[in-house]
DNA sequence: TAGGCCATCTGGTCCT
DNA sequence: AGGACCAGATGGCCTA
């Protein structure tokens, strides 16, 4: 996938979704809430305010602890309480998935770097991670037995049936098990990928795919 | 033009 | 009641 050019609704890309932290993008139900006229049954047709006067105290404390949480409400009154808590529900959905998105991109920072114009999608971001992850645990398993004396040589981590790199980081990655929606395939096509953090006894010219 | 990726909206469900 | 989370739908943008 190419990066996103100037102007696209990129996630993190300091256009109005890194200055405005809740943008409000148009919504349908906007018009209707500007132009609702104000309830006309309101004023004088609330129920509470028509017998609540000249009314003996008694009946009415009986009636406002009956029916006093769950008073009816006229439609335009529903109406609008529920564009109201949708609309709110959409801003914190919005909030929610920034929240994830910058997440995501902590998770990128992080990662081996790659070349500017590679942003990886973010199922790649996941699963190179995974993968990435992954690789440094058996690095680290590794230099512990070489610490011990045991004198594991990296051919350990060579795969299985003795295949390529890819093919004992794609075997052996617990991530490539995992599921059916590998992007690698995507990836393959960009060569330029590398992972330039290798880490000690880690094949050192292993691709950037070899961790989705 | 098809397909991929993404942001957003929306309704449902669960939890506090 | 309201918030968090989730998944489906939708539309925009971009690339091959």
């Amino acid at each position: 996938m190419a990066p996103q050019p100037p102007g696209a609704p990129a996630v993190l890309q300091g256009t109005h979704q890194t200055e405005r932290p809740f943008p409000v993008a148009p919504s349908a139900e906007e018009p209707c809430l500007v132009s609702a006229p104000p309830s006309p049954t309101r004023a004088s047709g609330d129920p509470v305010e028509a017998e609540g006067s000249g009314r003996r105290g008694a009946a009415r404390r009986l009636r406002a602890r009956r029916g006093g949480r769950s008073r009816p409400k006229s439609e335009l009154a529903l109406s609008r309480q529920r564009r109201s808590r949708r609309k709110k529900a959409n801003d914190r959905e919005r909030n929610r998935m920034h929240h994830l998105n910058s997440a995501l991109d902590a998770l990128r920072g992080v990662l081996p770097s790659f070349p500017d114009d590679a942003k990886l999608t973010k199922i790649e971001t996941l699963r190179f991670a995974h993968n990435y992850i992954w690789a440094l645990t058996q690095a680290l398993r590794l230099a512990d037995r070489s610490l011990d004396g045991l004198g594991a040589p990296c051919e350990e981590l060579g795969s299985p049936g003795g295949g390529s790199l890819g093919d004992w980081a794609s075997l052996c990655s617990p991530a490539s098990q995992a599921g059916s929606l590998s992007p690698a395939a995507s990836l393959e096509e960009r060569p330029g990928l590398q992972a330039p953090a290798s880490p000690a006894c880690l094949p050192g010219a292993l691709a950037f795919s070899d961790f989705l």
